[in-house]
DNA sequence: GCAAGCTTCCAAAGCGTTTCGGATGCGGGA
DNA sequence: TCCCGCATCCGAAACGCTTTGGAAGCTTGC
């Protein structure tokens, strides 16, 4: 293990002024930067990370606390985004570590832990919750954190998102455009941020045509196929059967187009459906039979940004550049049709 | 942040003192102990991880570098993996963390810069190849690794496995009883070292019984559905057929059903059919019409005893206590029958 | 009564880095 | 000539921990 000791050896110069040299600082010629640099090459020199975390309180590692709780259905996704994080932060020579949160233990108690034996710099939170223990937490820590979403908290922090409101408002407005009046919503968890800003959005646009909301069409439920089918079969059986549905993700829509299909209804003769697209893998929607009319801003598109937007919080940039949104861009293809009813 | 310095204080000890009973150490007096221990609970003190990887050279840290290339097929079992791991280690409270290694960058390269910046105590290394250049340059650097899988190397190293030459064996055996000759095994990846393995069991099996081993029944590629489905396509349609087919992973051998039922052809009637069994998410061969024949060997089991492994190597246990074989057993079921032809 | 041996404690050094507060030498303006 | 500013360098301290090499007090055996 080469030290800065050796390479001052190696060079006759003092220890200071290498460390000097190789962090860029201003008092250093330029020649003698040159000379460090490349004996620090030849003599493949790496910076101890725990001595420099020591003397300057920072690790150069940041972290990504998983949940216990955990279903198949994300792991696709769930892959690309450490993927597409670990990816970023690798580039700029930051560590990414995972932890496990132990089913046992409060949440926060991981964070806690974390920080305290000094070892995290920064963290990445998904699954922004309505109202967010986490943020208090890291920012009463003062500890740096980017979130993926965001809640509705007063305090600002970092953060990227999508202008759920506009997804729901538009894809609602568009069914309304249309001439549906029963639409119904299956959307995702209750208490995820996302989910309300959607519902927002349906509601205003409900609203502004004269439409009660009815929370009978309005359900809360997982990410996943088996939520949209048997949803679907409830509403379609009941007494007032909704003429077109939204759906907060493409699982959910799939199961809709499944029951809707077993029950012999048409798409979008019978019943229209529309949809968030996220562009998940293995799911896309424009292969859907037929093709969906979706609302669509690709995931995987925000770990970068993401990753991004910790760097920045890092380095202490203001607040102003760490927030971000995301494009979400209107697609309309065949699920949608005046209603016949 | 509390600091050892800070007890000290509080206790009226020296700060040698204070370590050394919360390291358990001996030469500390057994009441004075616990009265550090409960004053440390009470300040929320935490060691500095870096600070104690600057003194001891350990930093409690472990990693697993994945390579660039993945593909989605495999996205449930690397969850399952990480999230095996990483529970495992948060236990023993060592932080676990993942480094993608870049495309364009030697693997190799990854690890250097792990360890150099000296962050990393050990690894944890996957998909073992018949030749894996990591065993001999973390052997060289003195880091230690726990492996998932043997390779042919001469050396001895930690590792985890189960027996992929009885596989291949004993799956074969078991068609040449029940009278096959022509078996053709859709086998891994090539280079994979649970691949030669089983070619080698196969191989074995094949020569005991006096049949020539034939190039054209052993086919190499992913672990995924289309590979089975295309190669048995192709094999089932050349001049002589195989009456039986070995699929190295559960999802080839769907492939192997899939083309099997599109093409006519009945299993077991026409066409045997076994495998070996990962007990992988979302695919359980109980459930295949009709029920498969498999070596069964949960791959789940392994990630437990990995780390496990790992740790041992850490706390410098001899080499014997690290390496151990994961159970396989046979579970007969009703995908195979007497060849017809 | 004294050496020997425990048990329990401690001061200080060292891990590799950054950073603070100068030091040195040189040229130019007064 | 003297002083100031600038460019370039350096020594030493500090970060929080472990560990080495004792020291102090007590007990034991002779």
């Amino acid at each position: 293990m080469t030290t800065l000791k050796d390479l001052s050896k190696a060079l006759g110069l003092s220890v200071t002024q290498v460390s000097r040299a190789l962090n860029g600082h201003s008092d250093v010629n330029e020649t003698t930067r040159e000379r460090v640099r490349s004996v620090a090459k030849s003599l493949n020199y790496h910076p101890n990370l725990s001595a420099r975390r020591l003397a300057t309180g920072r690790s150069g590692i940041v972290g990504l606390v998983i949940p216990a709780s955990h279903s198949h259905a994300g792991d696709h996704l769930f892959v690309q985004q450490i993927r597409g994080l670990s990816e970023r932060f690798s580039q700029s020579d930051i560590r990414f570590i995972l932890h496990m949160a132990s089913p046992s233990e409060d949440e926060l108690a991981a964070y806690r832990r974390l920080i305290d034996s000094a070892s995290l710099d920064g963290f990445v939170l998904t699954d922004a919750l309505d109202d967010d223990p986490r943020i208090g937490f890291l920012q009463k820590r003062g500890v740096p954190f980017v979130m993926h979403g965001r809640t509705k908290s007063a305090e600002s922090f970092p953060y990227f998102d999508i202008d759920n409101f506009a997804v729901g408002y538009q894809l609602t407005r568009h069914l309304i455009d249309m001439g549906h009046r029963r639409i119904a919503l299956l959307n995702g968890l209750k208490g995820r941020s996302y989910c309300s800003e959607r519902e927002r959005g349906y509601r205003q646009a409900l609203n502004e045509s004269g439409i009660d909301f009815d929370p009978s069409l309005h359900r809360n439920g997982p990410m996943e196929q088996e939520f949209g089918l048997i949803e679907t079969i409830t509403l379609m059986k009941s007494a007032q059967p909704p003429t077109a549905f939204i759906s907060g993700n493409t699982w959910i829509a799939k199961g809709i187009y499944d029951a809707l299909n077993a029950l012999g209804a048409r798409i979008p003769a019978d019943v229209s459906v529309v949809s968030h697209d996220d562009d998940l893998p293995l799911i896309a929607t424009d292969q859907f039979t037929p093709p969906m009319t979706v609302t669509q801003s690709p995931l995987h598109n925000s770990w970068t940004p993401l990753a991004e937007i910790l760097l920045g919080a890092l380095r202490g940039e203001p607040i102003e550049k760490l927030q971000e949104l995301g494009e979400v861009t209107f697609v309309s293809r065949a699920s949608v049709m005046r209603p016949s009813r």
